[in-house]
DNA sequence: ATGAAAGCGCTAACAC
DNA sequence: GTGTTAGCGCTTTCAT
């Protein structure tokens, strides 16, 4: 007993003791176990983490941000990746459970959120990052506004005849509501965007980016402009165009979204829209805290974040 | 006891008695408690990793690989970063044993590597990534290989006033060797880089390969071409040398130092050292599950990768 | 095919 | 400031 004290840090023991165990515990090399701990407290020292994608610029900053603020807790950071499958989401928050992590922070594939509201109820705090979330906290960024800031753009510069790249992802809203916001904003200067420049690809690598321009290029008449939902397509995109002697921005411009670190120094310098990736991370993680501190019955957090266009050479 | 067996599949139990378990459990909304399961094995299906950097192109597909690998056998991932500090990657590893994880995979700081021996003594597998390793698995790449095949490309194409730019870290091998291939290949060939087109920046991002131009520029004359170790450097580098009004590659050649995906798609498509980063997540993980499956007192593995010069435009 | 008993290493609660 | 007791939920072992 006293040596667990001691090992806790307690000040129900004597420092001589507190020594004595702890030269001990080295000569033994004593290691705790955490488990026996957690399976007392019905809880870990633990943060499960699950997000679309790992290798993933948009995702790396939320991560990095999460470890870096709860690992200064103490705690542990468990990460899983969904690959935007439903049912891979769902595993990993069980057996997050399973593990009595102390919270939990998902980046969710679908808007169907009832197995967090479940996780919740059951008394483990859950933060949603990057999604709104009726029923609890969150922490997004405002994906319409995002849309729209492009839309502006290009309609203050002129553009008309405009085109759109964007990952085929149904149920990922982020990516709904920037061209949301998008095609909103177009409809009021009464532009559509026709449906052979909607160019729609199963992924949003670099290479995504080179297959839309391809595929774009089929088309009977090329846009003035084309909107690319991520920075990573847009960089293929860019390349893509000049491989084929397109010049950009003064063929065609480009504007992409995200604002990742590689976005400044592509072949052309990309007009996008940065998201705030880190704050997203570290409110989160800051929710999940005060949670963890014993707010849990406060009211949920509702954080929207705003993006702003950064204007570069790509759409200047 | 038979609940116990049903959830583990264990065919010691008649279907029939299994299905009312199962259906009882949802019906309780039991979890598992895998704390407990763990208590009394010593050891939980987890595998820790720590890397020097999680928010790094060079360790990000390293995480996604074991993360997916891993996976694929229901083992969770605990992700640790140390910010190249010995001391944190210290108290990542004793985390870890603390909670009893099945396997750890280290990309160690320093060539100190006791710790990891002493873990490895316990009884917890142990796998080097991206390092060598004298006592016990590991999976690097040849680093000094690579500094050579950048040397030899120079000489090649007839530089003999050239630049150095790398991280200052001394402890950190990969990079050390890099240089020490590169400089024994330039001395066989008589030349020498001179200290004041040898910059040593404090970190490897973009900004940093920024600053090392600058610092570069204060010299009295200017090389014909720079190395620099990294790609996220040599993207800053290119970026503030284009903006100085110096041409790559026509007044100066660059090489970088990894093929981040992001290389293809700089200013000037970077001509760099490739080096099968998935493969070192791969790899590392294959082996820890072999350990896993009982393969503990085989031999070590020692894997060496061999890197590949990527010729683009801006070495070309 | 099922169950009973013991114990994994820890902490909460309660003595002293 | 230190020790005792009990029990967290599971698996191992042994019995039936």
């Amino acid at each position: 007993m006293t040596a667990s004290r001691a090992f806790r840090h307690s000040n129900l023991v004597a420092q001589a003791t507190r020594d004595r165990v702890l030269v001990a515990a080295t000569e033994l090399s004593y290691v705790p176990n955490l488990l026996a701990r957690g399976l007392v407290q019905n809880c870990t020292a633990t943060v499960g983490v699950v997000v679309l994608e790992l290798a993933n610029p948009f995702f790396i900053p939320m991560v990095s941000a999460i470890e870096s603020i709860v690992s200064k807790r103490g705690l542990l950071v468990i990460t899983g990746e969904s690959g935007r499958d439903e049912g891979k989401e769902r595993q990993y928050v069980e057996q997050f459970q399973q593990f009595r992590v102390g919270g939990i922070i998902v980046s969710p594939t679908s808007s169907r959120l009832d197995h967090l509201a479940a996780v919740r109820a059951s008394g483990t705090p859950v933060v949603v990052m990057a999604r709104q979330w009726e029923h609890g906290d969150y922490v997004a960024t405002d994906d319409a506004m995002g849309g729209r800031l492009v839309a502006e753009h290009l309609l203050r510069r002129g553009h008309r005849r405009i085109g759109l790249v964007r990952r085929e992802d149904p149920s990922h809203d982020p990516v709904r509501d920037r061209v949301l916001g998008f095609r909103r904003t177009l409809a009021a200067a009464e532009i559509k965007v026709p449906d052979e420049w909607d160019i729609r690809v199963p992924g949003s690598q670099i290479a995504h980016g080179v297959e839309a321009v391809e595929r774009l290029l089929l088309a009977s008449e090329r846009p003035s402009a084309i909107f690319v939902t991520s920075d990573r397509m847009a960089l293929g995109v860019v390349n893509r165009l000049l491989e084929q002697g397109i010049r950009v921005p003064e063929d065609v411009v480009v504007i992409g979204y995200d604002d990742i670190p590689y976005a400044a120094c592509a072949r052309v310098p990309l007009t996008t829209v940065a998201i705030p990736v880190h704050l997203l991370g570290e409110i989160s993680a800051g929710i999940l805290l005060s949670r963890l501190d014993g707010a849990a019955r406060a009211e949920p957090s509702r954080v929207l974040l705003s993006p702003e266009l950064v204007i570069r050479a790509s759409c200047p």
